[in-house]
DNA sequence: CGATGGTTCGAAAACGTTTTCATCGGGTAT
DNA sequence: ATACCCGATGAAAACGTTTTCGAACCATCG
């Protein structure tokens, strides 16, 4: 009886099982289905009369186009993978964020897996390739990088950690060199090189392995050339920082030392190592980590650290991305970010 | 002159702009596309001498079916739709990580985003609603939430965050009470209830509200209804711990309390404020948090929290996303997750 | 008044699939 | 033999768009 009719079960229901396509609007405003097109999508080939009919359908008969026609006939979703090795922790929260962000205004979407780095073997495999219309890769290990093979991927890829010169991808990286050598001077400035340690993850990842070589050259151009105990590696976790810190102190080894970590986890595992055998820092021993992740300044002492700009690192992939997707011409870049160097109380002179 | 010609320019260039569809492996392998087709979704209705042919055909051509097209037929894209508040943190890494576990076990896929949250009304608006099957929406504030609308929406969706009695569509919350409870009553072993303190964020967050009531209730059961002081609220931060606790201890009241904080990052903060005025947890002050995140483990002395099953609730919400995708028809179920008090040196007796 | 040009629009092709329907042989049961 | 069914296949319709092409109309120009 009413105009409007619900479903014929009780009153909360759901109402619209019926997909409104464009040929609805079309019979409904008495125009052509490439009419309606028209409308929608380039207005000004259609008299204003006609647009206003049509318009006020589409409105009416709350019609979305179909997006999988659409992009049928495109051949673009505006969706973009984002391809993440398999870990968690804020690092990743912040550049998803941030990408997220970024891709938002831009009027496109995110589609995130882990999938390809914990199980198939190219970081890019496995993904629903077909879906996006570009890719944007993280790596953190050696070993998983394959720059010219996703070079020779189908579609646009940019390229998250890793970077070579004259490799034919968008690269965004975080130039880890200048934060570490910063860290490594500072360090310098109240400890003689011996004294001076690196705690990294395993060999092969590409972040630590950097930071590694430039603590090492900054002590060479002090000529010092360290020693095989000055750098260690393990992984990027507290446990791994505790368990090094608590093997040097005993051996009495660990005073006056000033260490350089890898990440912000290793180095608070050294901080408590040291705190649970009566060792202070930065009395004791001096203490940079490495991400200047939020947990620094909760920590006490508030933990002093090489602030690596993740956020920007995010939104520098999807405009990277985004402007290859737009341009498939213009020659890729390589973006470096600058690392810093920030000097909290546990590394206080 | 030779058989395969690559592009014009120098040698490394793109090599496969060509896209090769369903009519190539027909053409090459003598059949239809209808048998391609069949070969590749059906293959006990084709006879296995052809199967092979085409199969061989489809491996020299690198064939992979578009996605799109084979959309538009099914309707169905095999991609799940994230709506996050706009958050960074841990949380949702954690979240995000175990849900994208699940979907890719279970061949789906997660497109992200915080747009929703952070400029449209709806949590579901703005978003490419037309390219998912079904949609996860977090809830963190009582002000977003209508769940009559979200169960309104054309598409299957899972609610984190939020419940109500016999709503229409999947919930998954995590049941905040019975670890507030228990943290309030491990608080009351050694303080009595007029020294117990609840921190909280703003009024209307979810969770936080959840868990101040369960504490208010807790005192009350154990005859003290609790005064307007014992309840704060602030932000879900560091900060505002700090300044909470700082206020407290310039009063002289802090000494001999006990501490509900409706975040970790707030006992933290409450914690450090503490020390600062050469007050120790726990011997000063008990201390509880909330969501049992890494950093508890990290801080001195270890941070008491309440753990909440973060990980187990992205599983859930994709099963349960899914489980009403595969069959719409199935009554909506309500997953409660049970959170539990983890006892540290913050609040040891 | 015919030619030209611009606007507005519809018919139809195209995108790459899946699926229905019909066809064709060759068994098997009667 | 006749009827029947079944396995294997192809032709064509369908999915919901965008876009090309041309038709129709009207105004302007020569």
């Amino acid at each position: 009886m009413a105009s409007q009719e619900t479903s014929p079960r009780s009153g909360i229901e759901k109402s619209k099982p019926v997909r409104v396509s464009i040929r609805n609007v079309a019979d409904r405003s008495g125009v052509s289905i490439a009419t309606v097109s028209r409308v929608l999508n380039s207005p000004d080939l259609v008299s204003p009369g006609t647009a206003e009919t049509v318009l006020q359908a589409v409105h009416e008969l709350g019609y979305r186009p179909n997006l999988f026609a659409k992009s049928l006939l495109s051949k673009r979703s505006r969706v973009i993978g984002v391809s993440l090795p398999d870990i968690h922790g804020e690092f990743y929260a912040e550049l998803m964020h941030s990408a997220d962000r970024r891709a938002c205004e831009l009027g496109y979407h995110l589609l995130v897996s882990s999938k390809a780095h914990h199980q198939d073997e190219t970081p890019a495999s496995g993904f629903a390739l077909d879906l996006v219309d570009g890719l944007i890769v993280m790596l953190t290990e050696r070993s998983r990088v394959d720059l010219d093979a996703i070079g020779r991927l189908d579609i646009p890829v940019a390229v998250v950690g890793v970077d070579r010169p004259g490799v034919a991808v968008e690269t965004i990286t975080c130039d880890n060199t200048t934060g570490a050598v910063r860290a490594t001077e500072h360090l310098l400035e109240s400890t003689p090189p011996e004294r001076c340690f690196f705690v990294g993850t395993h060999r092969g990842n590409l972040d630590s392995d950097e930071r590694a070589e430039s603590f090492v050259q900054t002590l060479r151009s002090r000529g010092h050339e360290p020693v095989e105990d000055q750098l260690a590696y393990g992984e990027f976790s507290f446990e791994w920082g505790w368990d090094w810190a608590m093997k040097r102190i005993e051996l009495g080894l660990m005073e006056g030392s000033a260490i350089l970590a890898a990440n912000d986890e290793i180095a608070i595992g050294i901080a408590n190592a040291a705190r649970e055998r009566g060792l202070g820092t930065p009395g004791d021993l001096r203490l940079v980590g490495f991400d200047d992740s939020r947990i620094c300044s909760l920590v006490r002492p508030e933990l002093s650290s090489v602030r690596v700009p993740v956020a920007d690192m995010g939104r520098e992939a999807v405009d990277a991305l985004i402007r290859r997707l737009e341009d498939p011409e213009s020659a890729p870049r390589h973006a470096r970010l600058a690392t810093s160097l920030i000097v909290r109380d546990s590394s206080r002179l």
